[in-house]
DNA sequence: TGTACATCAGTGAACGCGCGTTCACTGATGTAC
DNA sequence: TGTACATCAGTGAACGCGCGTTCACTGATGTAC
């Protein structure tokens, strides 16, 4: 072959990189595919080699946020911890590398059917991550999802409220969801 | 006066109330103000009569929204009810009359400061209304804060999840709340 | 009462612009000899 | 070893389109006489 084998699939890992940052900073509509192109280093016309729509793309880009989601979770994966990590003030000041669904929920909600399909696995990933952190015996997908649910609200109402009561409004969250634990 | 007294206040009301619902259903870039005017029943070339941009128009249908919402709450203004109604199947149903939160949420966060300032005033009304319902002694603002933002998170998520798990994601954030109490 | 008038809410063509997508082409690469 | 070649990742001009916004104009209205 006239190129390395892994070439041209580094530089549509490269593609999806950017996108997935640029789509949690600036929402779906605010990026341009040549926006995202120029952000890996490379000009719009290429795009469709690599992608048969910017939807395909959005797919690709929400996935791998939601695995960088539950990689950051992961790396202290007690229930408490995960708790205190997506309900931080990093994270609210940070949604290009945070949870997905808090930066674009509502937006993915009206998206095509693909990425919809792909919404959903993740939701049940993320979902699972979490209902296998719970206590034993109470390890109840009930459970998981409402504390997944309580997590997504309190990180994305401390992105609504006046920036002065952000930390208060996480601190809200925090507190309901360690004692609902 | 050429024209009655209140015939601009009118129309002027009209877009709002087209605009409210549209940008609930479609998002802010999913909607032209072409389309608003044309709910309106109006061409969009009046559009700058009455707003000054686009961005303006935004702001009041986010007021008129968060309005609305707390009206619907207000039926039945008990804390459980409220709770109860926010998380219904009929509100994942109906964006485009529901909590303008849950529907526009982080793409709010990324609109202009005029924007951001009348959304961070939406949301403090909600937490008063919130407050005001919890049971007293325990009418503090982070309690309050904490139920909106899993109330919202609730919503947001049973319209995130494949559409069959939705009213198990509602019933769970709903059984959260409802202990927390 | 009837008519001419001033007002101004609403119209619709036009503007510049950026978007997603297409496509003929370029040029860097590994391979064949 | 060196060179001609086939491949194909990436380029950049071009496409049609819809957007937010502007503006000269139209015509429905209440008022003055």
């Amino acid at each position: 072959m006239p190129w390395p084998d892994d070439h041209k699939q580094e530089t549509r890992d490269r593609i999806i990189e950017a996108a997935a940052t640029a789509f949690r900073t600036k929402g779906i509509d605010g990026v341009s595919i040549a926006d995202i192109m120029a952000e890996a280093g490379l000009t719009h016309g290429g795009f469709y080699a690599h992608f048969g729509s910017k939807e395909e793309l959005v797919g690709a880009a929400l996935k791998r946020a939601g695995s960088q989601t539950i990689g950051i979770l992961s790396k202290d994966p007690r229930i408490d911890a995960v708790i205190d990590t997506y309900l931080s003030a990093g994270h609210v000041a940070h949604p290009e590398r945070g949870c997905p669904l808090a930066a674009l929920g509502p937006e993915l909600t009206r998206a095509g059917d693909m990425v919809r399909e792909g919404l959903a696995a993740g939701v049940a990933r993320r979902i699972e991550f979490v209902r296998q952190l719970l206590p034993e015996g109470e390890q109840t997908e009930e459970t998981a999802t409402a504390i997944v649910g309580a997590m997504l609200g309190g990180l994305l109402l401390a992105r609504l409220v006046a920036p002065e009561k952000s930390a208060a409004a996480l601190e809200a969250a925090r507190s309901l969801l360690h004692r609902a634990l």
